[in-house]
DNA sequence: CACGATACGGAACCATGTTCCGTTTTGCAA
DNA sequence: TTGCAAAACGGAACATGGTTCCGTATCGTG
């Protein structure tokens, strides 16, 4: 168990800060080759770092999933709190061109990057769904991993389209929680 | 400008009947060479038929599209037309695999798909969303193309979820456009 | 029946994700 | 300092999927 080489770390580095800046230029989707070239290493390099695309992904946003996560909310009222975070969800989603689109779970691809979101995001999502529906502020027939997807699904495409608005249709759809 | 020939027209037809059954069977993204295989032709006729997979898929579609187009609607009022004909259209790309996930304008490939089905919904649906308006049952600051974008979005990936229904969202989206 | 136009089949091409393996680099230890 | 095994690297090669190309087969008219 010897610590790992030097010129890993500066490898896993480059990789992060190339893909990042692959990801702004071109979307989630630009090619691992690009990336690799980026961070002027062989693609053999990207998959012994992350084993997938998406788990390249995943550790490029993962700071940004936990701020979201670990969002302060304090001072709102229930519903205030849930509609806040659905307003940051949707604000992270939509400035990554092409992420949302890549988290939906019939791209067998992102599978990964899916399986995260969801287990980083989800509790967050109920805890704040139930007090609301608990203090009576929205319906409660409905499920945090539902309103999710849903949220994430409206913000598909939102970039690129000046005739579309995915925080205009997710105030809609959360609007049409209320009781 | 001869009659086309009869094989012509004999391989066009076997290749929207693949091509139907082959969606059924794997989704919309069902490889063009399974298709070609099942109509027992070349992939090079698939493409002379169908300049690109987007086109096959149109083509595939279009009576279904043309029976959302013309749904009869009479007898109700303006709100309950709107509701009823998005009940129609989420119906339509549920039950197809994957169409509402090809049909999103971020996708290269599918750009005829997304550029048909809205040419020729997108009329229907201004009409009746400018009805409910005009009758002050909705909020008046909806557009159709938003509106059909986010439908059409809410319906993806709802195959194979049970956790997902994307009818009840959309009911959702629907209920928060009430004045 | 001949022949030109039409249509066909599928090999070949390009792009992408991913794997594999011979080569290089690193860091510990003698 | 130097040797060497483990760790890491690079990029060719493989798989898959859309699309193109062109030599060949078929149709239908004269």
């Amino acid at each position: 168990m010897t610590a790992r080489r030097v010129d890993a770390r500066r490898n896993e580095q480059a990789l992060l800060d190339a893909a990042a800046a692959a990801f702004v230029a071109s979307g989630v989707e630009a090619p691992v080759r690009d990336i690799a070239a980026r961070a002027g290493v062989g693609v053999g390099t990207v998959y012994r770092h992350f084993p997938t695309r998406a788990d390249l992904v995943v550790a490029v946003y993962r700071h940004q999933v936990e701020a979201c996560a670990e969002a302060d909310l304090t001072g709102l009222d229930a519903y205030a709190a849930l509609a806040r975070w659905i307003d940051l969800f949707v604000d992270f989603l939509v400035t990554k061109h092409g992420l949302a689109g890549a988290m939906r779970p019939d791209s067998a691809d992102f599978a990964a990057l899916h399986t995260y979101f969801l287990d980083r995001l989800l509790p967050v999502c109920t805890r704040l769904l139930d007090a609301a529906a608990a203090a009576g502020a929205i319906r409660a027939d409905v499920q945090a991993y539902e309103l999710m997807r849903g949220v994430g699904n409206l913000c598909i495409g939102a970039e690129h389209d000046p005739g579309y608005d995915a925080r205009r249709l997710v105030g809609l759809l959360v609007a049409g929680l209320r009781r």
